[in-house]
DNA sequence: CATGAATGAGAATTCATTCAT
DNA sequence: TATGAATGAATTCTCATTCAT
């Protein structure tokens, strides 16, 4: 592999159009994710990619382009990050603890990914569904991670029958994705903050319980 | 009551200082909730509104002042529908139900509710703790509520001891937000329309027997 | 009629729409007489008018439609100079006399409708297709006054019959636009100054010949 | 003659630097053409040309440079066509018949040679006349081509005396190139298409008549 | 000779906000 | 109170031109 600068690792490479474009994208994603696809500045992601417009339009045609590039690649790093789990390999009870855990901790280290899906809900989802027919399929592998956990949980008999893994696997997004994404608000309307690390220990427990208590024959 | 306007003709009343804040109010929620904040604009808030920018500013200040209004609207029209659901009056499990149900059905008619929530959180929190100073109390009457239903079921026997009422109202509120607001993505991942009727009432199903399940004794 | 303003003729008005929008189309007909359509910008148009962008996309809605509004008033102007030139009271080589005259010197005066006709002719006449709609009947006064000469002057002996009107008018057009319009290149080509006031009435004497002698019986 | 290319898959001949200049002149004449000097883009050119925007500013400096190579290239090939007309070999009559036909019909052909004429004038010539130092003389052949059928034809009793070779030349590419020019303003100002076939035929057929009128003793 | 990457100035258009009536 | 006019600072997007390989 080629080397494409001697000096330190961070630099800004030159002429390497790969690594502009990652930079750009990188860029982009953190500023779509601080201030909606609305929000967002070109000027300010040039800026933040250490580029400069110009080559944002080269690369992505224009901001909805770029914003649509940016949740393709969120999507996909998640994608990655499921399939690196191995929940096959562990019992039903401990798998479906594994999985409520990581979900926690994705959305937790990665915050930027919540906002990211609440803007493109606002815009009724108009980017996923183009980038959808370049992406492929997206649904399937987790959702057949878990209805084989469920399955197995069931002949084990530690889980009970009859629940939809389509509805589980949103429900274990859904509580932690509302904490995480609704602390700002939560934290005044219910009085004390959400986000220091007792407050968020207490909230990864509860939802493990609560996961359990569903599957619970 | 007294006629704000002798010309039936328009319902646009002249000189009518708090119709027309009633107005701008309710067009900038409308366009807040579509677009964001960022995304919002103030001519168009003013169209909608049937009135002209300068009230805007006459009577909010500035764009923020109106989402903050707007937000502070949102959050007391929920609160004040909390407050009639008299779950009080009712069995434990019912009144359990009841909540749920109500939770779901307010965030399916009141989509505004769900986007104008993940604005704010996008934003931090800052108008809402502007607000809060202006309002007051906005957490305690349905964490009460819900504390209360959880001692009557505990003493009945028919919920567990140790739940914690506020975990279990956002957890509540989780299951419905998150898949209402998502439900764009979430139609692009699962591959299955989930605004359809069927599967609105499969979830709203699903949701009442998850919520009910975390309680058992 | 009400005076606009007290002091000097030539000073701006103030918060006057219909005084704004008119040195927005006398400034805008400048620029693109000089620049072309493509050449134009709206920065300088805005300065020239003493006013700012916003008003130009305030009353034209963007630069096309700014270029329409242009030509619309450039043909009106046009139009209404013809209409002004009566003459059905005069003889008919008078009045042919009289047409090319004026056409001439209409071209000479007004320069920046010729510019701004080629510039419509390079975007093949879009602009002027969507005023048809807007401005009505743009062709028969012309066309019917030049018919109604050629019939007296047929009757009365002095012209030959069987001229086409349509023909004749482009003709007349033709002979002074080509020279006026492209005195510049012709000065190089013919090596010499097309412009000046003896090479002027040189073309001028030389076309009102020319008509008359496609029009001697 | 020499091949310039082994492999005949692409039309597009490598590391042959005439060959890449001619393309990129016919490029630019056709962008320039469609576009004018403002409108054209130079990545629109590099591409047109199956070139690079770095071979323009090798071989022709600047937009600027490339207009005016576009605009000698132009008169050149005009200045060719009336070259091979070998009007002295034909009586006066037909001579001025023919030259009138090939004017018309070069402009019907080349439509690209009127707009950058027009182009060009709308710059006040600024790019000819530098050119015209590189090029030599432009405007001699043809006036004496006109001049030497108008003594024949007096001298034949077949043209009047006194007629200006140069007026008349202008005129006679007046009357095609205003209606050729002018066509789609034309067409909605006097109401039909004149670019059909019949109105392009009855609008050359006058021309000759208008011609010879003038010429008539 | 050839090419893709990069850039900075600039161009059209938009927007929140203020002013005058 | 109400309204249309006006503004200047952004904001998205474009373009001619240059650089590095």
């Amino acid at each position: 592999m080629v080397r494409k600068s001697i000096s330190a690792e961070k630099e800004k490479p030159v002429r390497d159009s790969e690594a502009t474009r990652a930079r750009i994208l990188k860029a982009a994603k953190a500023e779509f994710a601080k201030l909606g696809l609305a929000g967002a500045r070109i000027d300010s992601i040039a800026e933040r990619a250490q580029s400069n417009k110009r080559m944002i339009y080269e690369y992505f045609d224009n901001k909805d382009g770029l914003f649509q590039a940016v949740l393709e690649d969120a999507y996909q790093n998640i994608r990655n990050a499921e399939r690196k789990l191995k929940l096959q390999e562990l019992e039903p009870l401990q798998a479906m603890t594994r999985l409520v855990s990581f979900t926690w901790d994705y959305y937790l280290k990665n915050p930027h990914f919540l906002t990211l899906v609440n803007s493109e809900n606002l815009y009724k989802g108009v980017h996923l569904k183009k980038a959808r027919d370049t992406m492929g399929e997206m649904h399937a592998p987790m959702i057949q991670m878990v209805s084989d956990i469920l399955d197995r949980g069931v002949a084990q008999g530690v889980f009970k029958p009859g629940v939809d893994p389509i509805q589980l696997t949103i429900s274990i997004a859904a509580v932690s994705y509302y904490y995480l994404n609704n602390r700002f608000t939560g934290s005044v309307i219910y009085g004390f903050d959400l986000a220091s690390p007792e407050a968020l220990q207490a909230r990864i427990d509860f939802n493990i319980q609560s996961i359990l208590a569903m599957l619970r024959p």
